[in-house]
RNA sequence: GGCGACGUAGCCAAGUGGUUAAGGCAGGGCUCUGCAAAAGCCCGAUCCCCAGUUCGAUUCUGGGCGUCGCCUCCA
């Protein structure tokens, strides 16, 4: 089977192979660091994360380049407020960014270009766009001129004469030739000045529009035609919109072959998460709350298609927990088994082995992770039965960790945390563990339970006690 | 107003023109256990409504109802 992708462009899902055989080149848009991200965000990032880690399983060498955001209005009107230069103002947040991938285990880029880093390369796709009569310049800055664009619309279907007239206009603070003309360069006004956010350029001195920003970049890193270029659902309009514009406009080459968008996280109610309407929820709230970053990695990227909406409840996260310890402890199961005493189940192990084939035939059908999921969870279930019954022997015991290894290249969630117990419990674990060969059951459970109050589980096996935490 | 998506068991969710509509969570019963936990077994669906196409529709078409998104900064 081979990979196939739904590109936005076409509407429809869409054989995958890039333009140089063996590699692909990936853009994806990052964030815009004024602020610290919500689940959202993470829901794209991670679908990113899913994307990267499948063309890996295919055997494709990557080129993936994330840009990070750091100049727009947003950030020069907090910088400012706060009293300090962009740069200083938007560091914590690029940090905090890296830190919240690294919990969530997204994979990195090869690439996470600042805007700042790369003003010259835009003023000179800037230059090339004004050359080629598709620019112009006004009093407050240079803009794209969308009716020299005839294909404009094509990739959002949004047709010109029926964008909403009005809102817009009257709104907007810039001059310009069309209402619906997007800034390339906003000239620089004093504020600017003040917090470093200002560059030289033919056209006068100011700093770039957003949109601008991924086409130079995507093109410094990646040449003129992208393979794939990701990002939310938000971002379609107008953002790639007036990425495709700009870009093909200035190269005369085609920007992007597939276009891939990933959907909404909502609150609880259905309603779209976003800052705005303030029901955001960090990842930063979830751990506080007790949930592990990998029980939130796998609900993102696991729960729903990525191509459809995601809400976000207790009860989805609690479920996605449950999955994760689950795959967790089979793993444990299977390493912990001693191999060459039992005899194997065949049924098992072709079990496992099509489970694979199934799983893997699901992430090449448009990365469908909930469907894969169900195929490994059906043999997770016939694993613990055959288990329980002895009957997993050398060869089912490979190929079921041979399945885990394969749905863990996209999860990774069996790397477990190390989360340490501090003495306090360590000593009442053994305590309890005392009273037990004591056969003074009445304390041991009630140390149990005390244990359980602190957030930690206890099970008894054969091999002796574990724990484990739980959320809350 | 324009464009679009979705509506599958208590919750999340995959999927298909036709033998039993995946899987997870939650819940109930049971096995195992000192008791638990974990694990396993058993238990759950008029596939939003109506009409049409068809030998046959949850799956296709049309209409309705509902939810949501984009058209403005937004992952």
């Amino acid at each position: 089977m081979t990979l196939r992708l739904h590109d936005t462009a076409s509407g429809r899902k869409e054989e995958f192979c890039p333009l140089e055989p063996g590699v692909v080149r990936l853009y994806t848009c990052g964030p815009t660091v004024w602020n610290t991200p919500h689940i959202g965000n993470y829901r794209t990032f991670l679908f990113f994360d899913l994307l990267r880690r499948h063309l890996a399983v295919r055997g494709y060498r990557l080129r993936h380049v994330m840009n990070i955001t750091d100049v727009d209005d947003r950030i020069i009107e907090q910088a400012h407020t706060a009293g300090v230069g962009i740069d200083a103002y938007t560091r914590p947040y690029r940090e905090a960014f890296f830190e919240d991938l690294d919990a969530l285990r997204a994979q990195r880029a090869e690439h996470y270009p600042l805007a700042t880093e790369h003003v010259p390369e835009m003023v000179r796709l800037i230059a090339r766009l004004l050359d080629r009569g598709y620019a112009y310049e006004a009093e407050d800055g240079v803009y794209f001129r969308i009716a020299s664009f005839p294909a404009y619309g094509r990739l959002s279907r949004l047709d010109r004469s029926g964008l909403r007239p009005g809102a817009r206009v009257a709104t907007d603070r810039y001059e310009k030739e069309s209402a619906t003309d997007f800034a390339l360069w906003k000239r620089a006004q004093p504020i600017d000045e003040q917090v470093g956010a200002a560059w030289d350029a033919p056209f006068g001195r100011g700093r770039p529009g957003w949109h601008i920003e991924c086409s130079a970049m995507a093109m410094a890193y990646l040449g003129e035609t992208l393979d794939i270029h990701a990002g939310g659902v938000d971002l379609l309009f107008p953002h790639h919109e007036n990425e495709v514009a700009q870009s093909e406009a200035a190269t005369g080459e085609r920007f992007v072959r597939f276009w891939l968008h990933s959907e909404h996280v909502s609150d609880s109610t259905g309603e779209k998460m976003s800052k705005s309407v303030g029901n955001i929820v960090t990842l930063r709230d979830l751990t506080a709350a007790g949930y592990d970053p990998l029980a939130v990695r796998l609900f993102l990227m696991g729960n729903a298609h990525y191509r459809s909406r995601l809400r976000l409840t207790e009860e989805a996260l609690h479920a996605a927990a449950e999955q994760v310890r689950r795959l967790q402890d089979l793993a444990d199961r299977l390493r912990g088994l001693e191999p060459g005493l039992r005899s194997d189940d065949a049924a098992l192990y072709a079990d496992a082995l099509d489970a694979r084939d199934a799983y893997l035939e699901a992430l090449d059908d448009d990365l469908n992770l909930p469907a894969g999921l169900g195929h490994v969870f059906e043999v997770v279930r016939r694993a613990n039965a055959a288990l329980d019954a002895g009957r997993v022997g050398p060869a089912g015991r490979e190929a079921l960790l041979h399945l885990l290894e394969t749905v863990d290249a996209h999860l990774d969630v069996l790397r477990r945390r190390d989360v340490e117990l501090d003495d306090e419990l360590r000593g009442l674990i053994a305590e309890r563990e005392q009273a037990r060969r004591a056969r003074d059951f009445a304390r041991a459970d009630r140390i149990r339970d005390q244990l359980r109050d602190r957030g930690i589980v206890l099970e008894d096996t054969r091999q002796g006690v574990r724990w484990r935490r739980v959320e809350r």
